[in-house]
DNA sequence: GGTGGCAATTTGAACGATCAAATCGCCACG
DNA sequence: CGTGGCGATTTGATCGTTCAAATTGCCACC
């Protein structure tokens, strides 16, 4: 008996309803074949009459569960909006799997692993989406220490062969990509512009520049421009490159920042138009910031989303799924159709 | 008895360890001013040391709260990082404040208030942010209607006398200490580029730039351009502004897409300074897209969600807390030192 | 007509916490 | 020496759900 409650109707006001027991309502809604056709129809219009809905709380308490995935997230740096993708992406995969995304921030007095800790340990999310997985990760092997479960977008970067479940995407294969298209339009100095050596993603983007250029047979070896993220210093880092002699016609980036100061720095020819073709990376909204339009690889976020969430309630659910590497291929996104000025 | 389980240890195995009963280690954490200190102390330690953590689940269930705070993301839309920028201070905010902000996005089958309906009748949440209050909201009457507790982040435009509880930053403001800076920087022809009618704070910030010109004698028929969203066509309404026999010399923008458009239609002089002043509006990392940065105004994001959250909770709380109002200033970021070309 | 089997339904017992009320021990006071 | 009062602690009940086991009703079969 209850229903007195503020906005509480319980499973046990709709079986008074309907005439039957908490049960058989609660078989109605979880396993339909063991009730009877008419009586299950008689629940149903009780359920929907009283608007119930069951009580969340209560599920938890009992299934050991809390639906709830748990994500970090830090103070934003830079002018991606690459998380507002990712977590949109994220937000709908997670929902169509019956799941919510549960966000925490990291704070200055707690250590960062006691907040994962305690997030599994009062039972308030099922497990972590790691979305910033850097190299040598302590938490990798923590979590999998203490059987928490998790899932990396990302590869693990030194630790590929940890016992780790990780959803990435293919970068070099598609710089590759861009390489390619860049050849059929005719480019044969083609630059690369990315982070400098030590993060796993930009040295394997690099490398997949590097091998397409051999693949293609062509010089490499002064067409290497390395800075940090930023559109000024990528700008100072292509103008030294084009500085060269026979300076190069086209970049691939390791990011639209890169994409963009590569551009900036290339400079319009007396028409107007760009005097470098640029492919970017991550296919930002902030790559429409210039005119023309500059193509760009794209990650299906959508996809990898999808998986992640996917691989995560496995190993929530599942009692020892082994762990899983999956990776996605990216899509280069041709803007720049026009023929390129010159070809030396 | 229990502990038997995976990674669950309850109140009662902290009790048997401690030789107290369940309520007294309830106490130590909850009311430990009932609890004598020696007892307090041999309970803390035999928490201490099986690692005991209350299981969010059942004080949900009994408390009849989640602490989650629910929030609608919808595909991002625009090159601003706003979502992003807000979102990390909410997430701070609420941390502090013992909540969790909880993610969903819009699904193509459901009816949009029926799932927050849903989030609140499960318990899932204990109440919602809304940051994208348009104009009419249909759900502010319909969740006031059934007392579900919420917050917006920006005015409800068109219901300001609503019993509503929402905090906003004064964009009008923002843009007369703008148009004042611009002033004291000898600009006269101060031209405006923000989005056309229809837009609550849009209008607003218009009304603000004219309302400083005003104070300032200054002409503004002939100077409004308005138009959508994007640098392209941010441009081209700057450029039409542009070719007036008296062209402005500054603009004050309703956004930093608008701004970097306007940038872009000035173009610069023989010695490659921006021939035009530009402010923007939200100060976000795009901003930096440009050389020289430009000033923007910068919304104190972080008392916005702190006072949001607050606000939030007592809502949730409180029995009646009467609809509230909150205005915040905004903070002009200054950037352009230098002196300005001419001065016609 | 008694019995076994089966489908449909109900009852009891958890899940882990907190609130309210009851109990205990101890001291002071008349 | 009995009683009242008070601080410290315990017991019982409850939040709303689901699992496991028990019960009911009905039919077929010997």
């Amino acid at each position: 008996m209850s229903g007195r409650n503020a906005n509480g109707v319980t499973i046990s006001d709709v079986a008074a309803a309907a005439g039957v027991s908490r049960q058989t309502v609660s078989n109605v809604l979880n396993a339909p074949a063991r009730v009877a056709p008419e009586t299950a129809e008689r629940v149903r219009q009780a359920i929907e009459m009283l608007g119930y809905r069951p009580n969340r709380a209560a599920q938890n308490l009992r299934e050991r569960a809390s639906r709830c995935i748990g994500l970090k997230i830090a103070a934003p740096i830079g002018v991606s909006n690459f998380l507002d993708r990712f977590l949109y992406a994220l937000t709908s995969a997670a929902g169509a799997a019956g799941y919510h995304l549960l966000l925490f921030a990291p704070t200055a007095v707690d250590e960062e692993l006691a907040v994962y800790e305690d997030l599994i340990r009062t039972g308030t999310v099922d497990g972590f989406v790691l979305a910033d997985v850097s190299a040598r990760d302590r938490r990798l092997p923590w979590f999998a220490e203490r059987r928490i479960p998790f899932v990396c977008f990302g590869r693990p970067w030194g630790q590929e062969n940890g016992p780790y479940t990780w959803v990435d995407v293919d970068g070099a294969y598609g710089i590759e990509q861009a390489v390619d298209h860049l050849v059929t339009r005719r480019h044969q100095r083609i630059a690369y512009l990315g982070w400098p050596e030590g993060t796993g993603f930009g040295d394997e983007r690099r490398k997949g520049w590097l091998r397409a250029m051999e693949r293609h047979d062509l010089p490499a070896d002064d067409l290497i421009g390395v800075c940090a993220e930023g559109v000024a210093v990528a700008a100072e880092a292509a103008e030294r490159l084009m500085r060269s002699p026979t300076p190069p016609t086209a970049f691939v980036c390791g990011s639209d920042t890169h994409a963009v100061g590569a551009r900036l720095a290339g400079g319009l020819d007396a028409d107007g138009r760009p005097r470098v073709e640029v492919v970017g990376f991550d296919d930002s909204p902030a790559a429409t910031l210039i005119s023309p339009r500059m193509s760009s690889i794209r990650q299906p976020l959508d996809e990898v989303a999808h998986r992640v969430v996917g691989l995560l309630k496995a190993r929530v659910q599942g009692t020892d799924s082994p762990p899983e590497g999956v990776m996605l291929r990216p899509e280069l996104v041709a803007r720049e159709l026009r023929r390129p000025t010159s070809d030396p």
